[in-house]
DNA sequence: ATAGAATCGGAGTTGTGACTCCGATTGAAC
DNA sequence: GTTCAATCGGAGTCACAACTCCGATTCTAT
């Protein structure tokens, strides 16, 4: 489908540059920040960016696929690594870490939601089957309560990201975050 | 300070109509809506809605003021009106049920932070004053657990519409407002 | 070193949306 | 019914951001 011929060197480093560049400036501006002042930043022209990525919604695109995918990795890793409690809530102070200092975790998933061009389907995929392992392996572990599925999960990252954001300091965070922790308990009754 | 002459019939017509017309319109669109739509669906010229609102900020500041307002009353009916546990968690799905609907109360409450030229402040203030009976009053009843503040109370309502918004389906949905409500309560231990 | 294809830069185009201005209209006071 | 100030409508202005185009530049294969 895709000939695919390898990137010239000079191309392939203008175009990492502008997916990190453009990662922190969506993140620090919100998805409303122009093509460019991401160009700028990258230090390359207006031309350079939509050469690479021919929309501004394909810029963000790949930088939320990129977003999903480590986070995919993280569950992956913690998956393996840790006992199942442990890498479960561990994950989701991670995830809630992140969407505090920037909404990360919301506005991916929400993007995989909508879906742009389908690319990030796939990956939203894999994100999903880490988030099944991490719960399942926690519920059999009797550390999560056992009536939630992947979906729920998902939107409870969500909230607890909007939450923690929204909280300003970080004392108010903690009690937050805590009702969120207590809630994924198994009820005691 | 205002003289404040009393408007005309047909102006205070417009007014109101472009107020109902425009919580619809961002409701449904998105704050991104633009101020011509909102005209056109009000049946008015564009000259008309910047007549009453100088600014599209002013238009919504003007709106979210409105929900603020009408939530603090919810509450503080609820307050008077039900039990302590009831009132409390009958307000939270209130917020929650909006919410889902249509991303009301965060959005609101954000813009209440942001704070559009003060005017929000006053209104947001008693909403804080009506959360707060309405939260230790559910404590005091050991509905709700103690270590919480209006201060998280907010987060929790922005959090949970969030994630309620996020859960397509009304299953999914249930399930993770539960959650919220079994972390709300107080700990066993 | 050289050719020439790939890439770059950024001025220019296009579209959109907030906001202004003023002649036309309409409500209210008499 | 007349008057006139308040209000209206919407064409026009202005700013900004996405996206295009092409001459200038740079990489790489030989």
């Amino acid at each position: 489908m895709t000939p695919d011929r390898p990137l010239r060197a000079d191309a392939r480093r203008n175009r990492e540059r502008l997916l990190a560049v453009a990662e922190e400036v969506f993140a620090a501006r919100g998805t409303g920040a122009s093509t460019e002042e991401i160009a700028r930043q990258a230090g390359v022209g207006i031309g350079t960016v939509f050469r690479h990525f021919p929309t501004k919604e394909a810029l963000l695109a790949a930088v939320f696929l990129g977003r999903l995918e480590r986070l995919g990795e993280r569950a992956r890793e913690l998956s393996a690594a840790a006992e199942p409690g442990p890498a479960f809530f561990g994950f989701f102070a991670l995830v809630v870490d992140q969407a505090s200092a920037k909404n990360a975790f919301a506005d991916a998933l929400e993007q995989a939601g909508v879906d742009v061009e389908g690319v990030t389907s796939g990956v939203s995929g894999q994100l999903g089957e880490a988030l099944g392992e991490l719960l399942h392996r926690a519920q059999e572990d009797g550390a999560v309560r056992a009536d939630l599925g992947v979906a729920e999960l998902k939107a409870l990252l969500v909230g607890a990201s909007r939450a923690v954001e929204f909280a300003g300091d970080p004392e108010t965070r903690a009690r937050t975050l805590a009702v969120f922790l207590d809630g994924l308990r198994p009820t005691s009754g």
